[in-house]
DNA sequence: TAACATTTGTGAAGGATTTCACAATCGTGT
DNA sequence: ACACGATTGTGAAATCCTTCACAAATGTTA
């Protein structure tokens, strides 16, 4: 939940996270040339109600005209300002094992914005080295590093063992946002923005599914 | 939201989400050599509420002692049934590009109890190659081989231009539970599980809030 | 220009989830 | 054996989120 300063509004988190949504489907219609589109087609594309694709919107504006819909591309651009994808944002990666890897080449990313300037890394033979022409450096440098790049966003790719003294040390650097890959709930001061991607827990949930589908030996919802 | 049959319960999302992380943290505290955890330090190592704990807990049983807590083993042990994973989940994965590498790889996955067993693509480069000791099998056999190996669970990290189709055809195969890392919503029976992975969902959020830190010049909570 | 079909924007209602608050219960110490 | 401190389990209250329902507004057609 953020809530904007001035107390205005408030804005909960799922609103933000649809919102993401609606960005992703209106890229895909504005590619398919639609001119407009109503909350029913958006809610469709995206398994959503059209009253709750209109009240998230109106947190923000009235963005849509009565008996037409909204404009795609307009709104689009709207929603991109929201979430703050109108421009470039300096990302730094930490740790370039198997997720950090994957991460540099996911192109989705710097299509949204996301520009992986800098990595890290404490293996002396990944240091100097480069990874889909960014440079590895060396995680000893992290602090001073962060600051020359103007880095705004750290993603940590790091075993859990570790991750928590690597943020600190981001934290000192004064990065005030944080994307979590490591499965542990790392400890940040509350000023900091931390997210956490934890794809054990999605596995989970399809076990948990799977199970009491098999021991209800019937219906679920 | 998951009714189990028989009418009996509705245990939340968030509830079973919450299972998972009580399961990370328990497997610390037994390592860590705790005989039992009070709610209050289960709910501070994961940033709940200790009322949060319990009710959650509640949904499934009792499985405290009053005065003293929850015994972690045993909790530990209760938790794994409940979400499946005392057993091992046969898990085929669908696309070895950058993503999918980085699963084949991910050590936490299978201490969970979730085994790759196939990896499936269509780049005749790759089919028939060892990805850590996974033969890499040709999409074209998808439905007989999903169903040779009694895989379960699906993970599909290919494009998202393809993505759809491939579920499709996974669904034929009789699977019940998916987890898609493509950056769309895939269209699935309603007796299908999905879950998705959304990397960019949550730098957008991160986005998001730097954005009004930004603007707001202010507050943010 | 007027009637109509459509769709937004939004207060209010409804539903779901979280938190509160406290009785019930346990282990421990005397 | 009893009193005490601690902590669970859980209805009830509070909060948060979603859906409903409809007035307001638009484009279109005749």
């Amino acid at each position: 939940m953020v809530a904007v300063a001035g107390g205005r509004k408030k804005i909960s988190e799922s609103t933000i996270r649809r919102l993401s949504l609606y960005y992703r489907v209106l890229s895909v219609l504005e590619k398919e040339n639609y001119q407009t589109v109503s909350s029913r087609e958006l809610a469709k594309r995206e398994k959503l109600t059209p009253a709750q694709v209109r009240k998230d919107l109106s947190f923000f504006g009235s963005f849509g005209t009565r008996g037409l819909g909204y404009p795609v591309s307009e709104l689009k651009k709207q929603i991109g300002e929201i979430l703050g994808l109108n421009r470039v944002w300096n990302v730094a990666l930490i740790g370039v094992g198997n997720i950090g890897s994957a991460l540099v080449g996911y192109k989705e990313f710097l299509r949204q914005g996301f520009r992986i300037k800098v990595i890290f890394d404490n293996d002396q033979r990944k240091i100097g080295s480069n990874h889909k022409g960014i440079k590895v450096s060396d995680i000893q440098n992290l602090e001073q590093d962060l600051r020359e790049n103007n880095i705004e966003i750290v993603v940590i790719a790091v075993p859990a063992t570790v991750a928590q003294y690597i943020v600190d040390d981001v934290v000192k650097a004064g990065i005030k946002a944080i994307l979590n890959f490591a499965p542990l709930n790392l400890k940040v001061p509350p000023d900091v923005f931390l997210r956490n991607e934890n794809m054990s827990m999605e596995l989970e949930y399809l076990s948990f599914a799977l199970k009491n589908l098999q021991d209800g030996k019937g219906t679920i919802k």
